[in-house]
DNA sequence: ATAAAGCCGAGTGAAACGGTAGGGTTTAAC
DNA sequence: GTTAAACCCTACCGTTTCACTCGGCTTTAT
């Protein structure tokens, strides 16, 4: 029941490149040393949110990466599909659904249902366009404090 | 973001052990055929669960496992976290914490708190006794149908 | 005494995780 | 029109986890 680090470097990046919404196109490296994750790692994520649409990029010298959509009209929950293939917590809930044979005799399933949509209900909900705000209202704070 | 089989499996046999609450011990080989689980695995997640308290055994012929406090005194989360070692969803959230040394500035912290505390919510208020009234009733309507 | 049960540690094949390496190809800028 | 900065792609690789299996030991009702 763990999130792989793909969820939390793509997530991150995602905001990195949020925060800079409408700027014209954000470099890998420039989005890897600041959020501090391996150059050729990110690439692999950034390529999976590419496959998903979620990112445009523009090649060559001064190329980048660009959200393909608003800030706040993405959902977490796109990102870390893109990212994790799914966010599923069994195979056999979900909208994909292929419940196994003993469905309706499992003990763990009606647990499993209600999880899943409390845990849809949270990555539909929140944006990135929030997270973002966060974000920079928290590097406001950290950086007021800091001066003072 | 994936349960492992143990979780399941711990939960369904748990439930079989509350359906035979103050019945006596239950054999391992009873609950793994009962519930399709190979026997030498299930001894392995039985004994996590042991090891947690939340089961007793007796020990000899005609011994067995027994739940250590009545089903609607367990909630699912205990059960899941003496499988899995822990529900969270990653390390840097939940009670025994270790938030990371960029906690403050970490994009995706503020959506990992609020899911793990929905997630929480639902793993500590649901019981094993919900599960196994709902396991009993479904039983129950299958064998109806089967007669008509 | 013996057979049925739990107890325990070790091993194993396959998959996923978390990267790394090294080559492409495109394109702006000089 | 060359060059260098950027994205594109495939392959590999060490480590860990998963989902089991195996074999032997100890306890105890009958």
């Amino acid at each position: 029941m763990k999130f792989s680090t793909k969820g939390t470097y793509g997530l991150r990046a995602v905001v990195e490149l949020a925060a800079r919404y409408g700027e014209g196109p954000v470099s890998l490296a420039a989005v890897a040393t600041e959020q501090g994750i391996s150059e050729a790692y990110l690439e692999q994520l950034m390529r999976s949110l590419k496959n998903a649409g979620l990112v445009k990029t523009t090649r060559g010298k001064s190329g980048g990466y660009l959200l393909s959509k608003a800030p706040e009209k993405i959902s977490v929950g796109e990102v870390l599909r893109a990212l994790e293939g799914s966010t599923d917590i069994v195979d056999c809930v979900g909208s994909g659904a292929n419940p196994c044979e003993n469905a309706c005799t499992c003990s763990a399933r009606p647990l499993f249902l209600k999880l899943q949509s409390r845990i849809n209900a949270v990555l539909d909900e929140t944006t990135i366009g929030e997270l973002t705000e966060d974000h920079i209202e928290q590097k406001k704070r950290i950086e007021h404090a800091r001066l003072s």
